[in-house]
DNA sequence: GTCAAGAAGAATATACGATATATGATCTGC
DNA sequence: GCAGATCATATATCGTATATTCTTCTTGAC
């Protein structure tokens, strides 16, 4: 079997969760998005690389075909396989936006992260306000309810978070805002996560909550609008106090 | 050798350009996204699969991966390889957007596209009228001089086009902005061929561009957002015209 | 007799290694 | 400076072994 030879490879494979090319995938992912390999940087070759890292080369191979799918990484015969320019990297894939925030997010990252949200969440109250329907009001508020009683200090509460604002991106008719938002969630599900796994205690974030619900119950876009704002706004100075800014 | 066998295969591969496992990717993502395979259609098991294709197991298996890293498909033991539902694809990726536009774009995708283009690019607008450097000034003012002189019917011209509101987003400082932007303009460069590939003489877009242009100079917020709904409105209004609706 | 829980089996993706080919960057010669 | 040869490299194929988990059957209890 062999996968970690003898004094060999680096073996700090993530203990394995999950496919092994999703871990390798993972690990690699995390290096480049890190700044330890940076932009232009060649990998070994293949042969050299997969024994290295106590893997097959069919293993490395798919790993790597990921990332290129997720434009992190190209590669070309002979040239190997390289590092591409932070320009070219899928910076909303779920996955990558994720490694990033694991890695430690950046100031920049944290901020340009806001100032999306800032751009496209407003708006898209706007649209909910006036598009949903009483089915999907009355998820929004069975969501709330579930966030207020277990608390984002629980997976479960934070869950029904996310499902809230998943819901009112989908009252928004939009797919693509809908797949933004999607992205958009689970890069904030981390932050959250590390926000309230720190004891000193997180503010109550029921109130703006509520006051967006209530907003898109009564159909006001405006107001849902500036409803949507001050929760961003909120969240944001959440999160940097957080993590010490 | 044999990669089409004898009487066997489909062997309708797109002519074998690039990468093999890239060509198999994209035959098996158009036929996803058209609808040819629906949401929860199971592949035939890897071995057949790779014969009916006519290309051995790896690189099938390197193509799902490409597929799965994009949220097309997912894969467990024993379970096979099936086609996700709609709201786990990464609509914005910039292949998945192409191959959806390759395959017809559907009245909701364009009405989708160009609700989000309105969305951000608005409020783009505002910002790189206020961040915009001389440099970025200067860039932008050579895009659209080559895109004037080379006209969209000819690809420098649309390069020039994309480049422009490349800049654009570049000026916002936002690096998920100008990635958002990177999508979508892949996307609407799929439609501009198009658009501009029929007969039927398509309207001049320079007065709105340089429009744009101009109130970006002058570093006026509001303008350069009135600007950029125009020229939105605009390109909307080319694109269902070209495409008969 | 019906249903639920558990165990045996089978089908499948996953992983490994060896080998052959095509590509393109680099060097060589002119 | 350009054309061709060279060589390392990614690419592609095949055969085999393993791990997973869904299916099905059995077993047991109600």
């Amino acid at each position: 079997m062999a996968v970690n030879g003898s004094g060999e490879g680096s073996e700090m494979l993530p203990l394995l969760s999950g496919r092994l090319h999703h871990a390798v995938a993972q690990r690699l992912a995390t290096q480049i998005v890190s700044g330890e390999y940076l932009e232009g940087h060649v990998f070994p070759a293949e042969v050299e690389h997969a024994e290295i890292l106590g893997v097959s080369r069919s293993v490395l191979r798919e790993a790597f075909r990921m990332l290129t799918a997720k434009g992190l990484v190209s590669s070309r015969p002979k040239a190997g396989t390289r590092v591409n320019e932070r320009r070219k990297w899928n910076l909303l894939d779920p996955d990558v936006l994720a490694w990033q925030i694991q890695c430690g997010a950046s100031d920049e990252f944290l901020r340009d992260l806001f100032e999306l949200r800032m751009v496209v969440e407003p708006q898209a109250a706007e649209m909910a306000a006036l598009r949903r329907d009483e089915g999907q009001l009355i998820d929004m508020a069975n969501a709330l309810d579930t966030m207020e009683h277990y608390t984002l200090t629980s997976p479960k509460g934070r869950a029904a978070d996310i499902r809230f604002h998943e819901l009112l991106m989908e009252a928004t008719r939009n797919e693509m805002l809908l797949a933004l938002s999607n992205s958009i969630s689970t890069a904030i599900a981390s932050t959250t996560a590390i926000k309230h796994g720190m004891q000193d205690s997180p503010r109550d974030p029921m109130p703006e909550h509520h006051a967006l619900y209530t907003q898109i119950a009564d159909r006001n876009p405006a107001k849902a609008r500036k409803a949507m704002v001050t929760l961003i706004e909120l969240a944001h100075a959440d999160t940097r106090v957080a993590l010490r800014r």
